[in-house]
RNA sequence: GGGCCUGUAGCUCAGUUGGUUAGAGCGCACGCCUGAUAAGCGUGAGGUCAGAGGUUCAACUCCUCUCAGGCCCA
């Protein structure tokens, strides 16, 4: 026999009666504080707490516990699971974004502390860079190097040392409030000199494996701020701007260097430019090989020809050129390379034994889709233009100084700044016959961010790690990484990869780590790099002084004889990329390898690491490079072997070794940017920046950390509306919240807590053995995501299950049973609902880490974060997937009978006589057991299940696609026509084992079973809803007996409600008076006693001459008839 | 200009190896409940799956192109 629940009409009776007899003086109010008899054990949770509130509490106890470390020594024996924290600047505000990329690193550390691994989390600072020099710039009302230099450098990197730290404070605080359990008492600094040191000792090993060199390289540069810009602040500074637009004509000429003989044979190239001033410059031509040029000559008046690609001789000469001028050749580029030409100004020598000049080369970055075709080459003042330089030898003409002026020696433009030449050069161009047109284009073009000048792209002297040596080992090591999202491994960073260039290291700046670089002021060749203060120290010939700083200024102060004889070595003033910095910290953090060989063997290679989509190309880079580059210098690095070698049946050869040797990072989640509600970049001018602290006051970290995770995936750019967090991810904290306060510690706190006395699982009632197995399937689906890194679709699957699963069937379905303690009946309700609680809690921890706290310890006297994730001995619930499957579909059988109740518009409230359901064959073992639940749930006095055999039921056959695709191929359209077909007494023998074959254009197969799926359609006078295969049909005919029924139970609705409206306690008795028409009183009299125990009525009394007092009266209209209602409160 | 990603209901998002009534939550409409109550529940109406081609018996799903948006480069 199914367990009584509540809402069953006069099933229930017996039960309410009880409770009428008992509930009253024990039902708890914790809003009535006299009435409280029982000290509660399980605290409520008031629903109008500020979740701060609670969180404020928790955070405070945490600390008194010192929770978080003993989430680490406990676990000091337990494998470790390694973490890798991305330094954060502590030189800028802390956001909304940074919570989110910190949720993300959070929840995985503390879903693998719950799987039972020490997870150490060293947190760290990026502490150098020009950030943090500009930030102090500003501070100090300088702009530029030179104020920089005037400034005082010592005086500077003090400031930049100590404003490293201006937002520290802030940034703990909000690591602390969102629950970012990260050890910030022995964080990682950057610019400490362990830190450096081990820098220098890899800088120096790349140095030693011929990986580190001096070279050029074009960067964009601020001639007024006279400093190289970063790609990022380039990035800030685009204007649309007027530049000129130039063609210059430039003479073909003869190997002998003499211009080709005559007028008749001058032969001219058509070249474009933007920047007239770097014409000063140009030494080389550049064509594509593959691409059409054209030599054509005017019609009239001219004698000479001019040459351009023939795709854009309409763009510059104008649509109708063929009026104007004759094609005399066509010729490849390929036809070009080699031959010399006169560059269009002389002012330039070109120095003896420099490198070609006045060549015409190909190039692949020519195109057609702008200028002639032809590109001018000034190797000192383009990336192009400089790689080209490169490769075919040519000579670099840099007559520019660093403030961006020409050198006082140059002819008609000595000592201007370089823009300011563009004018008098374009006339110095038509008197020498070579400018061609000139005109202006409106394009973006790169300032400079802080004083608005335009850049120069100079040649600039650098320090590089050679990564295009060791690019085909980087990309094999990214292969062995476990990127979410996938694409940003494979994509993003993969197609970076292979288009990898060497890593210019050096900046030409003061607040950095020191390139620990010393060459030689008399042989620039003579270079020795220092791999340690040791080193240093012998090299310089005297220790290092107890508070030596390895900054700048005070580093450049160490020189000493070079080992030649001649001349001093003297440290470059170079300090490096900040990127350096933080790729290094896998060893660098440990102060490796001068110190804690063990301990850096022990944390590397990581297993996670989680950062923001920004990082592809900064830390996700830096990591991976460094570690190639350092290869087996480093702990667990060797190169990457093909398994098999030498190994010991190593099955599969082309697999790779263990992953240790593959890449700093196992595995890393990337998180994409926080946009504003409408999908805009968040940005101070725009004002619409989300202040973090703002959204944790009002919604709790709880619902700000689960919001960011189930909102949409990680690796999507997150859409942050705040008004979206209490509609979801609180709303949900709530219901949660519900179900325990409301409902387990409410009733519980009357004398239930576990014990032996519980019933066993299997011994309890169906639903319950129903929960317990859906619970273990959310167990392990949870489980299963957050091991995949998949924390949006744990947070999704847990949620799902609390909402639908548990709170809007389990319990309502289970209500009554919590409304005792002693049976066992209301034992295995408590005992089920507390592990659904228990396990619910463990499993959103990772995520909600407050709340989940708080309950958990309600729960079972721990914290939360202490449990082991998985239930002591695994899952006490075998999975019953019968079981899940019937319920599913008694699920879909009561919205359907809903639907179809509504449809015949007769409420729930009255009960009807019976509903006939049809579900498919195979689930009928599954639904039949049951089927008492629809019916307390519809209402309804009797639920049968219909067989094919019965009248009211047809038979339609319904094709499955895919499987006969198989076997009909493109006759599957008219076969699926066939098999709609098919008549219901075919398919009833078909169901009971006779073959049925089908014809279709000749062809003829037997069906199986697989290939037609059988519905179930009713027939007759019923009210029926269908879905897939499913229906529920309602007999809408209400007889009398069912009429009154449903009128007793309008009238206690009616009477439950004027209680509520008239302020009565929900335990105060009352003497109630019903009367109206003669079908409400005979309804009344029937259920008089059924009436009281629910309303608490002591009398009921029929007519209205028993109406007592005017305490509360009122009329209503059920089902049309009138039904007055009063009572008093009885004292 | 190049690379990568995204486009499904008013909004936020699911959608398995291609298989025929494309789902959920929110919002909306209507209704229920009043022993989770500054809560809870149900039913319903909402979709040319950005667009156009192609492959296929069959395309939200695979391919190509276009459009729109995002990010990163140049």
């Amino acid at each position: 026999m199914p367990p009584r629940r509540a809402g069953t009409g006069v099933d229930g009776e017996d039960r309410r009666r009880r409770d009428a007899g008992r509930a009253a003086p024990d039902v708890p109010d914790h809003r009535c504080a006299g009435t409280t008899v029982t000290t509660p054990r399980y605290e409520l949770l008031p629903a109008d707490r500020p979740a701060d509130d609670l969180e404020q509490e928790l955070l405070a106890r945490w600390r008194e516990e010192r929770l978080f470390e003993r989430t680490l020594s406990e676990r000091a024996d337990c494998p470790t699971f390694v973490f890798y924290d991305g330094p954060p600047t502590a030189n800028g505000r802390p956001g909304i974004h940074h919570v989110f990329a910190r949720t993300v690193k959070d929840l995985f550390c503390r879903h693998r502390t719950m799987t039972g691994h020490l997870v150490p989390r060293k947190a760290g600072w990026d502490t150098h860079g020009l950030p943090v020099e500009i930030e102090v710039e500003k501070a100090l009302g300088l702009s530029g190097k030179p104020d920089i230099e005037a400034f005082g450098v010592e005086a500077f990197n003090a400031r930049c040392r100590e404003s490293v730290w201006t937002y520290r404070k802030e940034w703990e605080r909000l690591v602390e409030r969102v629950a970012n359990w990260m050890d910030y008492d022995q964080p990682y600094v950057t610019y400490t000199n362990d830190y450096i040191e081990s820098e220098w000792w890899a800088l120096k090993t790349l140095y030693e494996k011929g990986l580190l060199y001096r070279g050029h390289k074009i960067l964009p540069y601020c001639s007024r701020c006279g400093t190289a810009l970063s790609s990022h602040e380039v990035a800030q500074g685009y204007e649309d701007v007027e530049d000129p637009s130039v063609y210059v004509a430039l003479d073909l000429v003869e190997a002998d260097g003499g211009r080709e003989t005559g007028d008749a044979s001058r032969r001219r190239l058509l070249v474009w430019t933007t920047t007239p001033w770097t014409l000063v410059s140009n030494v080389a031509l550049a064509v594509h090989a593959d691409l059409e040029y054209v030599e054509l000559r005017k019609k009239k008046g001219a004698e000479w020809t001019i040459i351009l690609a023939a795709a854009r001789a309409m763009a510059v000469l104008g649509d109708d050129y063929t009026d104007r001028w004759d094609v005399v050749t066509r010729l490849a580029g390929s036809d070009l390379a080699g031959r010399r030409y006169r560059r269009p100004l002389d002012w330039v020598p070109y120095g003896e034994g420099t490198g070609d000049h006045e060549v015409i080369v190909t190039a692949d970055f020519v195109s057609a889709d702008d200028g002639s075709g032809i590109v001018h080459m000034a190797p000192a003042f383009g990336a192009d233009d400089y790689a080209t330089g490169q490769k075919h030898g040519l000579v670099m003409l840099q007559p520019v100084t660093g403030r961006g002026r020409f050198h006082e020696e140059i002819p008609v433009v000595g000592g201007m700044w370089v823009k300011d030449a563009d004018a008098h050069i374009l006339t110095e161009l038509q008197s020498r016959d070579v400018l061609w047109k000139a005109g202006t284009l409106l394009h973006a073009y790169p300032h400079c961010w802080r004083c608005k000048t335009p850049l120069l792209y100079f040649a600039r002297v650098s320090w590089f790690v050679r990564t295009t040596q060791f690019k085909d080992e980087m990309i094999a090591r990214n292969a062995a990484i476990d990127w979410h999202p996938r694409d940003v491994g494979e994509g993003r960073f993969g197609e970076w990869l292979k288009n990898n260039i060497d890593w210019a290291i050096s900046r030409d700046r003061y607040w950095g780590t020191p390139l620990p670089v010393w060459v030689n002021d008399e042989d620039p060749t003579e270079v020795e790099v220092i791999g340690s203060y040791a080193e240093l120290g012998e090299r310089s010939g005297a220790p290092l002084p107890a508070d030596f700083d390895p900054h700048k200024p005070f580093i450049d102060a160490y020189t000493w004889p070079a080992r030649s004889g001649t001349g001093t070595m003297r440290r470059v003033p170079e300090v490096i990329d900040a990127w350096f910095d933080s790729g290094s910290m896998p060893f660098a953090q440990w102060h490796y390898p001068f110190e804690n060989r063990e301990r850096t063997a022990e944390q590397y290679p990581a297993d996670f690491i989680a950062e923001g989509l920004d990082q592809t190309r900064g830390w996700f880079y830096s990591l991976l490079a460094i570690a190639t580059g350092l290869g087996d210098a480093l702990p667990n690095n060797g190169r990457l072997e093909r398994a098999g070698a030498g190994g010991d049946g190593a099955p599969d050869a082309s697999a790779t070794l263990p992953a240790a040797c593959a890449a700093p990072y196992r595995a890393v989640v990337v998180n994409d940017l926080v946009l504003d509600a409408t999908g805009v970049k968040m940005s101070k001018s725009r004002g619409n920046v989300v202040n973090p602290w703002d959204v944790l006051a009002s919604h709790g970290a709880d619902a700000v950390r689960l919001y960011l995770v189930a909102s949409s995936q990680l690796g999507t750019p997150k859409l942050f509306d705040a008004d979206a967090i209490r509609d979801t991810a609180a709303r949900f904290l709530v219901t949660l919240k519900n179900v325990y306060s409301g409902i387990f510690a409410l009733y519980a706190n009357f004398g239930w807590s576990p014990s032996a006395s519980d019933p066993d699982v299997a011994a309890r009632p169906v639903l319950d053995r129903w929960v317990l197995s859906r619970l273990t399937a959310v167990e392990q689906g949870v489980q299963g995501h957050l091991q995949a890194f998949d924390a949006t679709a744990a947070a999704r699957l847990l949620m799902a299950f609390v909402v639908d699963d548990l709170s809007n069937w389990y319990v309502r379905q289970s209500r009554a049973r919590f409304y005792d303690v002693d049976a066992d009946e209301n034992r295995a309700a408590f005992a089920t609902l507390h592990e659904c609680l228990v396990v619910t809690t463990r499993l959103l921890a990772p995520i909600a880490p407050f709340i989940t706290d708080w309950m958990h310890r309600q729960l079972t006297g721990t914290s939360v974060h202490l449990a082991r994730l998985w239930r002591e001995g695994g899952p006490a619930v075998v999975r019953d997937h019968g079981l899940e499957r019937g319920m599913a579909e008694v699920r879909e059988l009561a919205t359907l009978g809903r639907a179809a109740r509504e449809e015949a518009g007769i409420n729930v409230r009255k009960p009807l006589a019976r509903v006939v359901c049809v579900v498919s064959a195979e689930a009928v073992p599954d639904v039949e057991p049951l089927l008492s639940l629809l019916q307390s749930e519809l209402n309804v006095k009797a639920v049968t299940l219909a067989t094919s055999a019965d009248d009211l039921v047809t038979l339609e056959a319904k094709p499955n696609f895919r499987s006969l695709g198989k076997k009909f191929g493109k006759a599957t359209p008219l076969a699926a026509q066939a098999v709609l077909a098919l008549a219901s007494d075919h398919l009833r023998r078909f169901e009971h084992g006779e073959a049925l074959a089908l014809s279709v254009e000749g062809e003829t197969h037997t069906l199986d079973a697989e290939d037609v799926t059988i519905l179930r359609r009713a027939s007759g006078a019923l009210v029926v809803k269908e879905a897939l295969g499913r229906f529920a049909a309602i007999d809408p005919v209400l007889t009398p007996a069912l009429r009154r029924e449903g009128m007793a139970r309008e009238i206690v609705s009616r009477v439950q409600r004027l209680r509520k409206e008239r302020g009565l306690a929900v335990s105060d008795r009352i003497e109630l008076s019903i009367w109206g028409a003669e079908e409400v009183q005979v309804a009344v009299a029937e259920y008089e006693q059924w009436i009281a125990g629910e309303v608490l009525a002591r009398t009921v009394t029929v007519g209205r001459d028993g109406a007592t007092g005017d305490h509360a009266a009122m009329a209503v209209e059920i089902d049309g008839l009138t039904v007055h209602v009063a009572f008093t409160r009885d004292e």
